[in-house]
RNA sequence: CGCGGGGUAGAGCAGUCUGGUAGCUCGUCGGGCUCAUAACCCGGAGGUCGAAGGUUCAAAUCCUUCCCCCGCAA
């Protein structure tokens, strides 16, 4: 079987390194991110792919930087066979691409030429898209511009957020690669151009992505948020401080109000507010310095009521 | 020692600065009104005020230490 170098981060590409390794291919090196400083303290934390190859006494290489002559060399002495690149978070070279003498194959969150880039699995829940996928290829050079090999698709449903669609995204993401692995194997792979239509690119989520502009359409407030939950939420400012919003939904409302302005509490369910077209029933909350909470009981304590204005402040620069 | 917010009935909050009866919105339980109700009216239960120590005639409130939760920045 092939001697496999992975190179991956965070979570969706552990499910693939975890499958890898159960379908009995030698792992021969695991490159990951730098540990981080993450949350109150600065304390280090380190990425999934990373425990998890601890775990299974693998070689751990955590460069700053793939691209360096040295590194690549250092990584060729592995005498991998293949590289698999899984949500690595660094551009590889074409020095580091070439690392294994078959080439490098990655795992792409995303029906491919669709959302290429950093954050695919955001930006489709985000834009409402009704199904995404998984896309597996042969990398080149590109941003996610190599020949696909492998597609498996997924619809998104209303009740999807990101997280959801992540979670089985990474289980189906983990499961092609293994297949890809056995087709290339067996010298069956597809090996398919990208199409010049339909290409879009996933940029990388900002803070600007992040508030909501209740001028905005009420339906694309709440793909907005469900594409942001559950990280890194979406949020609107307002009299006593920025306020994450975890979950709302559309909700019918006779009369035009000035947008971003609570309309009415509903019992039971959360308060409404006018959006540019229509209206958002806002279901859970989380205020500064505070856990989520159901949007009542955030009403309940007084800091929102009919006629409160949010989302009065753009952030800047956008 | 990165910056900051918070822990008060089942939930969300006020009260803390200027110590002295435990308050509000909701939920819950019982009763009433109603064709009916998530609406309205009346009544009830439910709190060692995160923990420990200190000051005081008296501490949710002032002082000290500790525990826990959260936001930002990375």
């Amino acid at each position: 079987m092939f001697k496999v170098l992975f190179m991956g981060t965070p979570e969706f590409a552990a499910e693939s390194l975890q499958a890898i390794i159960d379908a009995g291919y030698p792992v021969v090196g695991v490159v990951t991110q730098p540990d981080k400083p993450v949350g109150r303290g600065n304390k280090l934390q380190a990425p999934p792919v990373k425990e998890l190859a601890i775990k299974y006494g693998l070689p751990v290489f955590q460069p700053k930087r793939v691209r360096k002559p040295e590194v690549v060399a250092q990584l060729r002495t592995l005498g991998s066979d293949i590289t698999v690149v899984a949500a690595f978070g660094q551009i590889l070279s074409k020095d580091a691409l070439e690392i294994s003498p078959m080439g490098s194959v990655n795992v792409h969150g995303s029906l491919l030429p669709r959302w290429r880039g950093a954050a695919p699995i955001h930006r489709a829940v985000m834009a409402g898209d009704p199904e995404t996928g998984i896309t597996t290829m042969w990398m080149d050079e590109g941003m996610d511009t190599g020949d696909m090999c492998l597609k498996v698709v997924t619809p998104i449903s209303p009740a999807d957020t990101t997280g959801t669609v992540h979670d089985r995204m990474a289980k189906l993401g983990a499961a092609l690669i293994v297949k890809t692995l056995k087709l290339i194997a067996e010298g069956t792979a597809p090996r398919i151009p990208q199409p010049a239509e339909g290409v879009t690119l996933a940029a990388k989520l900002e803070r600007k992505d992040e508030w909501i502009d209740w001028s905005q359409p009420a339906a694309t407030i709440v793909n907005q948020i469900r594409g942001l939950n559950p990280w890194p939420v979406a949020y609107t400012d307002g009299p006593k401080g920025n306020i994450k919003i975890w979950k709302a939904t559309t909700w019918d409302r006779p009369g035009a109000d000035e947008p971003g302005t609570v309309v009415q509490v509903v019992k039971k369910q959360g308060f409404v507010v006018a959006a540019g077209e229509g209206c958002v029933l806002v279901q859970e909350v989380q205020p500064p310095g505070k856990g989520r909470m159901d949007a009542q009981a955030y009403v309940n304590g007084g800091a929102v009521g009919a006629g409160t204005k949010l989302g009065l402040n753009r952030p800047e620069n956008g």
